[in-house]
DNA sequence: AGACTTTTAAATGTCTGACAAATGAAAATT
DNA sequence: AATTTTCATTTGTCAGACATTTAAAAGTCT
């Protein structure tokens, strides 16, 4: 492992840098122990300070993990998808809200990739998928429910729909897109009427999937899309025409 | 900004945590200098070091961007869409590498997805796409075609597909999908026979986008993800046999 | 006055050396 | 044999120094 002393860029970046590449292709394996600090510096001919600075980029992209004490040191991690998934919701959630991302754009994002699942969900639901449902489903026709307990569960609601495809690539990247949207969802507020259409939604998504009709999810999937994009339209509208009173 | 003197984690990952969670709750915006390192070692009654090492955590996420001299100092960084798809190929490659996901299981997410764009493709595809589409299956029909530039023109030919949607949230998850699966996809080598096979598919694929036939396409998308489990079942078996010999 | 050069202060990047704290292995003790 | 103590190793933190970069400010010349 060497640097490039004509590289620009900071030298713990570039060491940060060269270890990655060597966990991405295989050089380090997941569990193996890196050489110390001082021993890297050494390699490196930085200081353990420079070292310590690439350690962290690293270890900030659960790349590595480290342990004091003797036959501590940095090991190579092996990610989780939950680690995976945190990371993502970082990243979405920042994403949307930096760059101007509009509510429809990232509402059919979201809802493209939920109907995505639908087939696998299909196919693998259980009756513990159905069960979670059906008592968020319960739940989100409680009266005095309030609007936070409400996101809650409809995001739990769609989790379990994503987690019957039973596909874990699926989820680690659904899971981060609903989570992601979930601040820019909350500006909606519900009314007692909205409410009602949306349960009708959920109840034909829970009906859909227990009788495996993936056609019938998609369908209700993209109304409750169109009609959340519907709930923002007029969010936004009333939101300017308070603006210009 | 304050940390909890009981918190059991290292002093520079609370520091980094608690400037996250400004940035993300909106403390502190886009472009906004954060204190020198000197004045956030004060704040936070911390070495610089220690303030130092936070910021790289928060560098290697790309939350902010350092710059030196005068008036320089830490910035909140507006994360792009190149940024954050880098990012999700390094995450979800070793994801995939690392948690012994089976080729069916991340072929199934793959085309799902790519099916989730189908129909943001067939309403907003234009003559580019299309172009782009048809020069990928003109090349991927040249008989001398390497295996290097057969992966490089797929994966340019989907591009082209996911692109076609005009979703930036969209392309963005599934171009880091795609390119996640690139080296497992590596691992099936393509016979003639296969590649006519595949040429065939994106044909249909391309022809449906033209006609704006969302259905057709995700139906190639099916078929397409199909014999692509198909070949990597054969590749497996093959493996194995060659092992037991 | 305006264009150019020099100075300067502020900030990050890096290095050195030190000590604290944790930790598991090895040695000593019971 | 079980328990306790010692000890070497390693990361975490701190303090202080110097190098390098950078843009503003001051100075200089036309």
């Amino acid at each position: 492992m060497k640097i490039d002393p004509n590289d620009a860029a900071d030298l713990s970046a570039q060491i940060a840098e060269a270890i990655r590449d060597a966990i991405i292709n295989g050089q380090l394996i997941v569990d193996e122990r890196l050489p110390s600090e001082a021993e890297l510096a050494e390699q490196f001919d930085v200081s353990r300070s420079t070292v310590r600075e690439a350690l962290k980029r690293l270890a900030a992209q659960s790349l590595i993990r480290t342990q004091r004490g003797a036959f501590g040191g940095a090991f190579v991690n092996r990610i989780s998808f939950e680690e995976a998934h945190g990371q993502q919701i970082t990243t979405s959630t920042l994403l949307l809200s930096m760059n101007a991302v509009s509510f429809d754009v990232a509402c059919d994002a979201r809802f493209a990739m939920e109907r995505a699942c639908a087939p696998f969900a299909a196919e693998h639901r259980n009756a513990d998928h159905l069960a979670t449902m059906r008592a968020e489903i319960h739940r989100q026709s409680q009266p005095g429910l309030s609007d936070e307990s409400w996101c809650a569960s409809d995001v739990a609601f769609h989790r379990a729909l994503v987690d019957a495809a039973d596909n874990p690539v699926l989820s680690y990247q659904l899971a981060g897109a609903v989570e992601a949207m979930q601040p820019l969802m909350n500006m909606i507020t519900f009314t007692a009427r909205s409410r009602e259409r949306i349960i009708a939604l959920h109840s034909n998504i829970a009906d859909a999937l227990d009788a495996q009709d993936s056609a019938s999810i998609e369908l209700s999937l993209t109304e409750l899309s169109n009609y959340t994009k519907t709930l923002a339209d007029n969010v936004i509208a009333a939101k300017q025409k308070s603006n210009q009173k």
